[in-house]
DNA sequence: GTGTTTATTTATAATCATTACAATTTTAAA
DNA sequence: TTTAAAATTGTAATGATTATAAATAAACAC
């Protein structure tokens, strides 16, 4: 049932980081809210709900561990804050994302689009591809019907 | 040979914006450091060597509105500050950015690989792509002789 | 279990990039 | 030139994030 945080749990613990209440519950929020894209003060806000006694720094230090281990992706929409978007296990790069420019909803999408694009990089200017980050901005299919 | 800096005039002016000293001292910097992924500050600095008398507050300023005008691009390498990149004349999206792991060095490509992609989000997702953003993180060909 | 060392958390203060503000200056056009 | 709108200046305010120091909790040897 809760491999995903089974699998996190391991990950702090193999990495050599204890798990305390504070982290777990952390994690607990981001997994319950996949599909949104959380600011740091969104999932600070949402973990209080559980555990008010929980303090800002903590959730911003966790936060960052955890895209240390690469659990989470440390995105930026260009709106100042920075969000953070929970991999699937074993995902070896970011989602993409399709930010419409018009209601400002960001969908996820987790296909493979770039593995021909990657190819050509590496070939043509000799760098080696470890990560990458595409994001489309446009108009979503909600926003063109109107 | 200044027709970079008449277009960005052009522009301005078309827009209905006035081209004042500051305006043209920021242009004319980002046009000497087309390599370079310069912030804010990194252009006040550099305008001040000029025109000593420009203020912080009208660099933000006119940045933005380059920005707005599609003249330079606003973007992140998730270090805290935003960088501005000079948009090609006519070039309808961003540069693709090749970001170091190791050495920290950005290399800027201007392929167009994206075309193929771009057709498969706006068929499969019924996305109308107006822009994308793109940086490959990895190890660049000077680190990999190391 | 007790004590000890180290990691973690807390609350708050500090920092740093960016934006807002009010007063002043400049621009462009009548 | 006069004038009205636009732009700039210096500074203050904002807001996200990070650093700090004291308190707490965890792991581990004995």
């Amino acid at each position: 049932m809760d491999t995903k945080l089974d699998y996190i749990k391991k990950q702090l613990h193999t990495s050599g980081y204890k798990l305390t209440p504070q982290r777990e519950a952390t994690v607990k929020v981001l997994l319950e809210n996949e599909q949104d894209h959380l600011s740091a003060e969104d999932v600070y806000l949402l973990v209080k709900e559980k555990s008010p006694e929980i303090g800002l720094a903590t959730v911003y230090r966790t936060l960052e561990l955890l895209t240390e281990l690469k659990v989470v992706d440390k995105i930026n929409f260009g709106d100042g804050v920075s969000r953070y978007d929970l991999r699937k296990e074993g995902d070896n790069h970011f989602h993409h994302h399709l930010v419409c420019i018009q209601c400002g909803s960001v969908q996820e999408i987790e296909e493979d689009l770039l593995d021909d694009v990657e190819a050509i990089v590496e070939d043509k200017f000799k760098f080696k591809v470890k990560d990458h980050r595409l994001t489309f901005h446009g108009v979503c299919n909600i926003c063109q019907d109107k």
